[in-house]
DNA sequence: AGTGTTAGTCAACAGAATTGACTATCTATT
DNA sequence: AATAGATAGTCAATTCTGTTGACTAACACT
């Protein structure tokens, strides 16, 4: 057993784990060699937003996997168990945590230019950036709709773009959602695969690798004829590359359109 | 400090736990009432191949998250932890699972037609189809390279539609890349979406039409103009707009592109 | 002062992955 | 066949997780 021996008002554990407060244990006095451990905080000095800030830094430093109660009780100085007070699970605390960085990476970035095809790609660098930058959660993003208090203005700027394009109300919105859910799935599995361990990714690759080596010509004739391994999923010039090619249908498609404008 | 005074912990619970099996305990005498609950599984009786099926039932039936080394030991009638006997950890279990669910799917499934598109149609409902049958295992399955036993004939088939669609090497492992990562991105999105709570999936589609209601028709023009609520992520019909989309592009691109055939 | 509400604390629980020691069983060698 | 060695299955224990219900201190209001 651990007796944490002197221990100094800064936790800095390796674990963030309870740190007993023997002030307030049976007998009154306090011992003057030790100092309190853990004050009890402040009434109403923990709230939602003070909350998702430390876990926003929890999650950025050691992913999501490292956001815990435990790890959030120990940054805070607060009890583990102080969470349940602003959140009644994780889940609410992860997509809580989720709809306030959406909150700040959207603000702002959706500057229109006269071209819808050069707006397309604006809005999709902003949420391709925007997942590349929290890994962790990307596939959480993707896959729940949470509140979306952003959302809306990129929706708002990505259909005006449709419009521009010469398409019809159905059309319109059928194709907003092809690009919106290619965007974010693209973003959420190329995010998702940056953020395995490095040595599962290494692994990953060489294995590709040898497995392509030893490819029978006979069997795979256009692979060995193409002769490069391919990148993985995790490469970004594949966004960009699929992207073009999805403008590229959209533009067909728009000639085509009725109200063809542009 | 707390120590842990009197550790009890008869469990025996409800759940498919482990079965205590007195006769093997301390004493060598046996009580007569109680007969040995489990026996120890014959030497051998276990190995990869009878996990995996076992995993795959539980997965099946309650979930990736129901897939516990618990609820294997319950299922195959072992002890939890002889699954260590055969597999590192909890990660490499899964990853061959995925493996071997892929081996059955994609098994003589990819006929080919004169006509790349449709080839490129067949390729990716092949693999949609797989993720929703495992919607569970469709995050890692997109995020995670495994070994690609199977993955080498699907890619076969997908560069030889972009050859015969008149693409040099380059392009078409370009383009054999963007269209692997939609077909795949788009699948593990919608599939992961499928298996959330059906609460939660109608809490969120309930909170998406109530703000939609309540737009700013000033602030958000196009939208309020297009009229209706869209489909959420899970819809199948986007991934197959989405599609056509991308085939109306690449053709655009064979069309430009030098040896530009049929 | 006194009372009540509530935010923070604490101990405890259940269930997860994982480890190291133990044991029974099969295999190979004498 | 007897014995030794290897190894598959078992078991207890450890550590970490989320979560709950009781407790306690601080503030808000009479």
């Amino acid at each position: 057993m651990f007796i944490p021996t002197a221990v100094i008002l800064e936790d800095t554990h390796d674990d963030g784990r309870t740190l007993t407060n023997p002030g307030t244990s049976a007998d009154g006095t306090r011992s003057t060699s030790d100092a309190p451990v853990r004050t009890r905080r402040k009434r109403d000095s923990l709230n939602r937003t003070v909350i998702l800030d430390a876990a926003k830094v929890i999650s950025e430093r050691d992913g999501l996997e490292g956001l815990t109660f435990q790890s959030l009780g120990a940054e805070l100085g607060a009890h583990p168990t102080s969470m349940y007070r602003h959140f009644k699970d994780k889940d609410e605390l992860v997509l809580a945590l989720i709809d306030s960085l959406r909150d700040r990476s959207y603000l702002g970035a959706l500057v229109p230019t006269g071209d819808w095809r050069e707006n397309l790609r604006i809005a999709a660098r902003v949420v391709h950036e925007h997942y590349l930058r929290y890994p962790q959660l990307a596939s959480q993003m993707a896959a729940r709709t949470t509140r979306m208090p952003r959302e809306f203005s990129n929706m708002e700027y990505t259909l005006k773009a449709f419009f521009d394009a010469g398409f019809d109300n159905e059309d319109a919105l059928k194709y907003q959602r092809v690009f919106g859910n290619y965007v974010r799935a693209l973003s959420s599995i190329e995010a998702t695969s940056h953020c395995l361990p490095e040595q599962v990714q290494r692994e990953d690759e060489l294995a590709w690798r040898i497995q392509f080596e030893r490819l029978d010509p006979e069997e795979y004739p256009a692979i060995t004829a193409a002769g490069q391994p391919p990148l993985g999923i995790g490469d970004a010039s594949t966004f960009d590359a699929g992207l073009e090619v999805l403008i590229k249908g959209l533009e067909a498609l728009a000639e085509s359109a009725p109200g063809a404008g542009s």
